[in-house]
DNA sequence: CTGTTAGCGCGTTCAT
DNA sequence: ATGAACGCGCTAACAG
């Protein structure tokens, strides 16, 4: 009863017997290990491919300690920034040879802490992680040396790299952007006044500070947070600013699908854009290129940000440990389209 | 130098130790053997707490051959779809104790193929695949015995349980609708005439019967291709069909995004929806709830293919083998909106 | 240049 | 009810 035989699988015993060399020599064979005899090389190459043989991970894993696999931990494939995120990563991370195991813990805490078990277990070599709900109470699970990632705004100090784009930034420029157009009434629709530090909160923070520096009234009544950020959640906002007798002229949402109905709801209102009101979204999602009008956007370059991510955690993986703290911003681009050409 | 010493991580030969017990009975305990001494438990509960061990799941799959992992490959999580159902997966899959590896192909037939790799080596322990590009000479990628579902409509008979919606039908279903709301002219967004079999050629079959079962001239003028199913495309394909003659009352997008432009375009070229065409897509995505207007689209019930996927992967991981070929249609369902209201 | 051997950490007999 | 010992398939010393 000899490896071969059982599961049909065949083992490296197999294809050395079979060659008529030893185990190690066919080890190092697949190792590219440069010091061997040509007709050995084929000899055991024969045997591979007569048993069709493949090393088995497991075991490999079980040898090196490493699985070749990555965990990415994002809170909803269905938001169209993630699945772009997820798409990069992926391809990234292909691209250094490793696969990605994907999370997506649904905006709970819980399931955002339990994510993290797959690499803390060695299930896989390193995570990636952009935690939506997690609290510095939470922090504890990133202690231990495991190669770690962090994106997004987050409330507390991440243990290692964290990529993020400046959102207090790149909201004020957003905002600035409308002032300089000329807005004198200008709303930010899913913003969030008060609560942990997140992105909402920076770029709620970003939009008072260029309210305030050009001179112009901040009015906690122009925020509107939104539960569900999706174009619903735009359209309601927008018809909530009108009820209340607010009558903005520039509006700043705070992705793009609110943006999009935003956009539709100032239509149905009557108005035009950006003749009446103008419109910035936040993410630049392929969709925005081709909206009614077409919507100027702040993009975050999450392609950077996918590479970066990638080649931190490998970087880790292959030092053998977590990288220490930092904190890089990516840079962010304001792109102009018919919602709010620039001026 | 005992498993301890090395980094860092406690083995289940240092809680045996510290336990004062043999690895058999630490084994034995997270088994939950029944037949052991509430003091022994104890001993290995407080020996595991202390060292903060967890198994290594490495070591547990080169015995047991289980990874505890599914492949789920797919050509774009981009394209919203895709994002859904891989969403959907997921979560079906994290139910049953399962984690998923997300491979991405670009539509590049190679990728396929090699996606299928990380089962063949036994780095997961189940394939759910939806190729675009394969075709009946690649099918031998499936040669073998290991777990495997495939969804989609493919242009070979799939070896194992195959998932998918009835793309005739369900164009059919909703041409029909177009004919019954009066529409005389009718123009498919992204069928595709000739070329392997799939979703576009099913499409297209579909709305080619309906349209000659009611009576009308079937016109292959009125069957558009489109390279980029984006709104953008989606829109081209408007323009195109104007240029040429063609003043459709009722248009079949391929899906919604290429829907959503068709939209755009119909409506900057002056024209109401429904009034003067009526508009009808495929997929009911998340957003084809919120566009202007809403959209009728065909659902997918993306939600049963991942229950259904996931429960027959399982299955088959469970009892050890490929399940037979069988070919299941999920249900589809037009869901009526204000771009083309039920008569 | 190639072969021998000792584990990696776990599950699982078989004794006791 | 518990322990001793072997082997899953591979890699990495080291020996020759």
């Amino acid at each position: 009863m000899n490896g071969k035989s059982q599961g049909g699988r065949a083992t490296l015993h197999d294809v050395a017997a079979l060659a008529g060399v030893s185990v190690a020599t066919v080890s190092n064979y697949l190792s590219e290990y440069p010091y061997m005899r040509q007709s050995t090389k084929d000899k055991v190459q024969a045997a591979i491919d007569q048993l069709g043989y493949v090393a088995n991970p497991a075991a490999r894993t079980l040898k090196t300690g490493r699985t070749g696999l990555l965990t990415l931990s994002v809170s909803d494939l269905r938001q169209t920034y993630f699945a772009e995120l997820a798409e990069r990563i992926i391809a990234a991370a292909r691209y250094r040879g490793y696969g990605v195991m994907v999370e997506s813990t649904g905006l709970e805490r819980v399931r955002e802490v339990e994510s993290v078990q797959s690499v803390r277990r060695h299930l896989t070599d390193g995570l990636i992680i952009s935690p939506a709900r997690m609290t510095a109470s939470d922090a504890s699970v990133f202690d231990g040396d495991y190669p770690l990632v962090m994106l997004g705004v987050q409330p507390f100090e991440a243990p290692c790299p964290h990529y993020l784009v400046d959102n207090v930034r790149a909201a004020y420029d957003a905002t600035m952007h409308l002032v300089k157009a000329g807005c004198r009434r200008i709303a930010l629709v899913g913003g969030a006044l008060s609560g942990d530090e997140s992105s909402r909160t920076a770029r709620a923070r970003g939009y008072r500070l260029a309210i305030e520096e050009s001179g112009q009234r901040y009015d906690p009544r122009m925020v509107r947070e939104v539960a569900d950020w999706n174009s619903l959640g735009g359209a309601r906002a927008v018809t909530a600013l009108f009820d209340d007798g607010i009558k903005p002229d520039g509006i700043l949402a705070g992705n793009d699908h609110l943006a999009f109905g935003v956009m539709r709801q100032i239509r149905d209102l009557g108005m035009n854009i950006p003749e009446n009101v103008r419109v910035v979204g936040f993410d630049n999602i392929d969709e925005s290129r081709y909206s009614i009008p077409s919507l100027t956007t702040v993009d975050q370059s999450s392609d950077a940000v996918a590479i970066k991510a990638v080649d931190s955690v490998v970087a880790q993986i292959e030092s053998g440990g977590r990288a220490p703290a930092s904190v890089e911003y990516v840079s962010h681009e304001l792109v102009y389209r018919a919602s709010s050409p620039e001026v």
